[in-house]
DNA sequence: AACATACTTTGACGGAGCGTCACAGAATGA
DNA sequence: TCATTCTGTGACGCTCCGTCAAAGTATGTT
């Protein structure tokens, strides 16, 4: 009887022995070092096994951009403990983004092509309905924070304007800096300031723009950020987040 | 004498053919269907003649590029021509590139994908500097509206932004809206407007963020548009740009 | 223990597509 | 007419994908 359990544990153990595997070639070696062989060879297993956990080489993909935004929502989640406005909180979410934008920029490419309708249409709409997961737990995130903004009146919705219009706007002002800054070595127009800035700065137009208090003209969110990425820092141990922030005490 | 003169006129016509039939290609099947073989067969050379004027699949896709931006250039200076105020024609050139996005949208993914390293770094460096230099012209155009602001008053630089991060702000925000709407069947957890209202919105915020006056509490941009598009439409002579843009007399 | 049955794993295989290069063929010039 | 140079070709080797028949292993039965 517990047999099944057993095997489904294995099954499990083993589909993140794939899944870890394959997102350390792609740390080591880029995306386009991903093939199914070379994880079969790398986990001592046979092609023909890889594909019973995997469909095909998107759906890898797709399940490692899933775990991205699990890492990203428990970043998230940490830094959001700390206290603070509604709005303070949006910055934070905001930055754990182009956290692990700039600790996995190869991961967060993934992302990227991953909201592309080539790469989603191959992948098993299992495997999607898992990504769409794991979107929806992290525009939650942001969902609540102008819901809590809007209860405490920090900001008010103009009557063209929703919650969910609201939340598109810092999320893609987030991917398209961060995709942006991925091909600044190409574009030569324009001088790039660190990314950490240029996002703080951008974001905090836009929620200007939303009218979303304290303004940055009332508030100072450098001091939010220094304070949020030293409790991080402080629960991970890893005192390189104040840096990759720009932040110093 | 002229013969050499011939012959870079033919070699050069071979290559728009090539183009065109790429471009072809992707508007009929999408990305995945471009193929050297493909090209080839369809303008009966071999695919060695290809490899004579691309370096490989990626090169091909970045001239597609270089070209997809040059289009959105002419758009765009059919669209400034039209009198108004610097944040009037900002935003008209905002609305271009959904223009370009909502047409082709195979083409589009093919700009988001070319911001990404693994694409570029395979295309040949000539070839680079070409989407560079029309990358160039269009953040110029941009640049430009925001130099013109500056001088009339309408917009004042804060001491920690400079031109070229005012410049990426518009351009991150519509590049991320129109990425995260090529996903939107995949992203249960927000409800999407219209792309055009969703950018056309987010983008005002932004510009409020900024205080580029008028702000967008102070003037009806709406107006703007629905007239920028009716002279497009007349340009062209295509009437459902009117329709794209959701503007309706 | 011996056998039957069901499940798991394997890697050889066919196919698609990339990029190359030796050679065939055309153009140019002497 | 022949030599030389330039151009185009497509067969070939390679990599990687995804499949599937067959070998191997586990479980259950007598």
């Amino acid at each position: 009887m517990n047999t099944i359990t057993r095997k489904q544990r294995e099954l499990q153990q083993r589909e993140k022995l794939f899944l870890d595997t394959a997102r350390q070639v792609i740390r080591d070696n880029g995306v386009s070092a991903l093939t199914m062989e070379v994880i079969a060879e790398i986990t001592e297993y046979s092609k023909g096994t890889v594909y019973k956990h995997f469909t095909c080489k998107e759906d890898i993909m797709c399940a490692l951009c899933a775990e991205g935004v699990e890492y990203l929502i428990s970043l998230c989640s940490q830094m959001t403990e700390f206290p603070g406005s509604p709005r303070e909180k949006s910055i934070i979410i905001a930055l754990s983004y182009l956290l692990y934008a700039e600790r996995y920029p190869e991961e967060f490419d993934l992302l990227v092509a991953s909201k592309n309708a080539n790469i989603r249409q191959k992948a098993s709409p299992e495997r999607l309905a898992v990504t769409d997961e794991a979107d929806q737990k992290i525009t939650q995130l942001i969902k609540d924070q102008i819901h809590a903004a809007i209860q405490c009146g920090d900001l008010t919705l103009t009557p063209d304007a929703t919650v969910d219009q609201l939340c598109l706007g810092p999320w893609a002002i987030s991917l398209g800096i961060t995709a942006l800054y991925e091909a600044q070595d190409m574009i030569s127009s324009i001088e790039f300031p660190p990314l950490q800035d240029t996002l703080y700065q951008q974001l905090n137009f836009l929620l200007d723009g939303y009218q979303w208090r304290p303004l940055s003209t009332e508030f100072d969110y450098k001091k939010t950020l220094a304070d949020a990425a030293l409790q991080l820092a402080k629960n991970t141990d890893d005192f390189s987040i104040s840096d990759t922030l720009g932040v110093q005490e």
